[in-house]
DNA sequence: GCAGAATACGAGTCATCGCTCGCTTTTAAT
DNA sequence: ATTAAAAGCGAGCGATGACTCGTATTCTGC
């Protein structure tokens, strides 16, 4: 009753939209994103990312409510320019047949995690999945439902009676197989390490899509 | 030349070993752990494991140069419990046919992941693995190579030239799946859960290794 | 029972960090 | 030109936390 029609003008907090604050608001999240990257998580103060950005800390109290959102808005932007791309792909590859559309749903992911590496490493390593970095899992819960209705569509083609589980075991082998192979054997993922790297994963996927294993038995 | 013989008697920092002095770092160790996992890593500040440890700050510093050793020391307990379970499983394996031995192994690394999901979940999504930290690697480094060597003995029951590669894709994949079902559907890991997940990454990492996807064309 | 080493103590130092607030500068509209 | 809102500034406050050091306690061997 006392919270909702406060700071009518003196604290407008996050809403930013002359032409001058859109730029002012951008440099500060590259300027953390670069610390990040290049500095580590906890270098990243409030006060080192003004002083990157070129703005002084009052300002950067203007447009965020504190460190977090400023780690949140570059967790969000990279994760974001991800989807688009997983997006697109899934959308692409609805109509052709699983061995070739998991192949390049798998390229797919690898050039995902190639847009930046280092970030991305950062992002994995260094910061903890706390506040308001919980909505990682929520971008990965998008993930399942995506290929699960992928799967779907195919129901023909594969031998699986549980969709939901089976998404969720290919989504976590294909992201876990990209993500390890970025974070170790980096220089690996280049040229004709990426070859093999997604051969196996597509292997991998599609045997456990198509394979026999379980089907031997009941018909249906 | 100078650094090496210093401190003679004043700074020990880190030997210990009369009979009291045990319990201390154990009770810090302890602390430590507890206070991750009910309180979370930003808690975790070296005057408060020591006072629930029940020590003064003073003695915590005897013992440990800082506060990364005490959570370097938690995760490196959590981890050898982890890979003393993994090698038993693995050695008394070394015999059984491959299907009957992944089965095995699958439900291992489930246990070894049900041992302490609280811990486990903490240290995976809380602490930043930097500095001493990153022997965590190493450790999946060993995986890789006993898993390897597993793949050896069994060359001519699988169908995969590269067995570094085979190695890498088994190990990521039974990790990743493991990991994820504790860290989400918590729950779902318990009584029946459990049960399909052993059989989906079973079915999953068996037919990578025999399936006949790519074997189909060069016969050697 | 004594000496000296090992262990334990915890108030206090120093550095850092998140964040505020009073003020100046820029912008846009009249 | 004037003015008020919007944007920007940065010294400084309060809090917290890692770590030290001089002192007090407990062992251990003799």
């Amino acid at each position: 009753m006392d919270e909702m029609a406060r700071r009518p003008l003196l604290k407008p907090r996050k809403a930013a939209a002359q032409q001058r604050s859109r730029a002012t608001v951008e440099a500060l999240v590259e300027a953390t994103a670069r610390i990040l990257v290049r500095e580590g998580f906890d270098k990243a103060s409030t006060n080192r990312i003004a002083e990157v950005a070129g703005v002084s800390v009052g300002s950067l109290y203007q447009y965020f409510p504190g460190k977090e959102a400023l780690v949140a808005a570059v967790v969000e932007r990279h994760q974001q320019e991800i989807m688009l791309m997983v997006r697109a792909e899934l959308a692409g590859v609805l109509a052709e047949p699983v061995e070739k559309s998991v192949r390049k749903l798998v390229a797919a992911a690898v050039k995902a995690h190639r847009v930046d590496p280092a970030l991305h490493r950062v992002l994995a390593e260094q910061i903890p999945r706390v506040g308001k970095l919980e909505k990682l899992e929520t971008f990965n819960r998008e993930n399942y439902g995506l290929f699960r209705t992928y799967l779907e569509s195919h129901r023909d083609e594969i031998r699986v009676d549980d969709l939901e589980l089976a998404a969720f075991v290919c989504v976590t082998a294909i992201e876990a197989l990209t993500h390890n192979a970025v974070l170790h054997g980096g220089a690996t993922l280049a040229g004709e390490g990426a070859a093999s790297l997604i051969d196996e994963a597509t292997r991998l996927v599609v045997g456990y899509l198509q394979g026999s294993g379980r089907a031997t038995g009941p018909g249906r």
